[in-house]
DNA sequence: TGTACATCAGTGAACGCGCGTTCACTGATGTAC
DNA sequence: TGTACATCAGTGAACGCGCGTTCACTGATGTAC
C-alpha cells in the first residue's frame, strides 16, 4: 500500500535567530559556550569537534569558521574565559576576610572547590596537552598569562601575610605556593581519577595540604 | 609518451613473520608495546587508535580484533602493565637504603622520576577518563588495584618508619600518603604543564614536598 | 615414514560514519541616492 | 519619503580522510591416519 508523504510543512526544528548586523561577534561567545558545554558533558577535550560545537548550539558547521580558524583556537577561547571565572571566585574568596591564615585558607577551598566542581574544565586549564606547536600558542597563552600571574600572586601574598603574622614558618612564600599549587592540584585530580579507594575527609585534607605546604604554625593564645 | 608499468616484483615492504602455532599470544604483547610508543609519541589517549596501533607493529587492522575485543581494553593492558614498571622501580628506590627518611625520599623520587619520563603513560595511570561505563572498567581495575594498594602501603610503611625513628610529627601515616601523593603529583604534572613559569629546582621541589606532607623532622644529632 | 587435512594466525578489500573544509548560495538589513 | 543595492551572517550539499568493523580469504604447520 503506497502512503503519500504528508506534505504538511514541519515545524522547522528551532531555527536560529540570526544575529542583526553589526552583531555578529555575538556567535562567538555562544561558540564558547558551546565548546564549554560539550567539554564539560563529555569529559573529553577531543570530543570537543566543530561539528559537535555547532550541534550544541544549532548552527551550521562552517558557520564557526567565521569566529575561528582553528579548533585549538576555540580550546584556548575556553582556557581564557575560564582562566577569569576561577580568578574572580579566588578574588570573592579573598575578601571574606582579613585574618591571614583564614584567608589562605579559603582561597585554597576556592580553586578546589572549582576543580570538582568542573572537572573537565579545570583539566584543560592545568593540563593541556603539550602540543607540537607550542609556538603559536604562546600568543594566545600571552593573554592568559597576566591573570594567571596574578592568580599566584594572590597566593604568594596570603602565604606571605601568614608569616607576617608569625602564623607561619616558611623562608619563601613564592616557593610554598608552587608546593602548595601542587597538594592543591593533586587534591583535586588523584581522588577524581582514583575512585576506588576510601579518601579522608576532604576538608581534613584540605587542611592538610594547606597547613604543611604553607608551613602555617598554631595561634599562639 | 607510454610507459608502461614495470613489473619487477617490489621488494615486499619487511613483511611481518608469523607467529608459530601455539604462538598467537605473542602479538597481544606486540600490540600493548605498539599502543604504548604510539601514546608516549603523541601524547595523547586520543591518537591510540586501532588503525594506528596496526601500523606502528606492522599488521592489518582487523587482526588485533583476535586479541582485544576494544580499545579501552588494550588502554586498560597498557595501564597494567606501566603500573608493574612503576611498582618495580619504587621497589628498586627503597632497597637502596635502609635509612628512614633517605627511603622515603628515594622512593619519592623514584615515583617523580617514572612520571616525568614517561608522561603520557603517567597521565593514563593517574588520571584515566572518567567514563560512563565504569561497571565494565571496574573488572580490569580489579587486575590492576593489588598493584596499586602495594605501591600505596609501600609509602605509608616508609612514612611510619620516620615516624618510628623519630623523624616525622605525622600522627597518621595512610594520611600522610595521601598528601603526599597530591603534592608528587602536582609536583610531576603541573610544571609539565605550565611551562611558562621559571620553576625552582626540581630537587629542592621533591624534598620540600615529602618534607612537609609527610612532616619530617631533622635529624638530632 | 608419508600424506591429507583441520587449525591457527593473519590478510586485504570494502562498508558506513563523523570529521574538517570547500563552495556557491540565501536572505535580512542598513545605506546611498 | 521611497527604493535599489552592497554587505553582513549564516546555510546546505558535497568532498576526501581516517576510523572501527565485516567478510571471505590465505597459507604455514602440527596432527591423525
Amino acid at each position: 500500500m503506497a502512503v503519500f508523504e504528508e506534505k504538511v510543512p514541519l515545524p522547522t526544528p528551532a531555527r536560529r535567530k540570526r544575529n542583526p548586523r553589526g552583531q555578529g561577534a555575538r556567535l562567538r561567545d555562544e561558540i564558547i559556550a558551546g565548546a564549554t558545554a560539550v567539554l564539560e558533558r563529555t569529559g573529553s577535550e577531543d570530543a570537543v569537534t566543530l561539528r559537535a560545537v555547532a550541534r550544541e548550539i544549532g548552527v551550521a558547521a562552517p558557520s564557526i569558521a567565521r569566529h575561528f580558524t582553528d579548533l585549538p583556537e576555540i580550546i584556548d577561547a575556553v582556557v581564557a574565559h575560564e582562566l577569569g571565572e576561577l580568578y574572580q571566585s579566588l578574588v570573592a574568596a579573598g575578601t571574606t576576610t582579613a585574618e591571614p591564615v583564614e584567608r589562605l585558607l579559603r582561597i585554597s577551598k576556592a580553586y578546589v572547590d572549582y576543580g570538582q566542581a568542573r572537572p573537565a574544565r579545570y583539566r584543560i586549564l592545568v593540563g593541556r596537552r603539550f602540543l607540537d606547536d607550542w609556538e603559536e600558542r604562546d600568543l594566545v597563552m600571552a593573554q592568559s598569562a597576566p591573570l594567571m600571574a596574578a592568580g599566584i600572586d594572590m597566593f604568594t601574598a596570603a602565604i606571605q601575610a601568614c608569616v607576617d603574622a608569625g602564623r607561619s614558618t616558611t623562608s619563601d612564600a613564592s616557593f610554598a605556593t608552587a608546593i602548595l599549587w601542587f597538594a592543591l592540584h593533586g587534591l583535586i585530580t588523584v581522588p577524581a581519577a582514583i575512585t576506588s579507594l576510601d579518601w579522608p575527609d576532604y576538608g581534613e585534607m584540605l587542611n592538610a595540604c594547606v597547613t604543611r605546604a604553607a608551613q602555617l604554625t598554631p595561634a599562639t593564645a
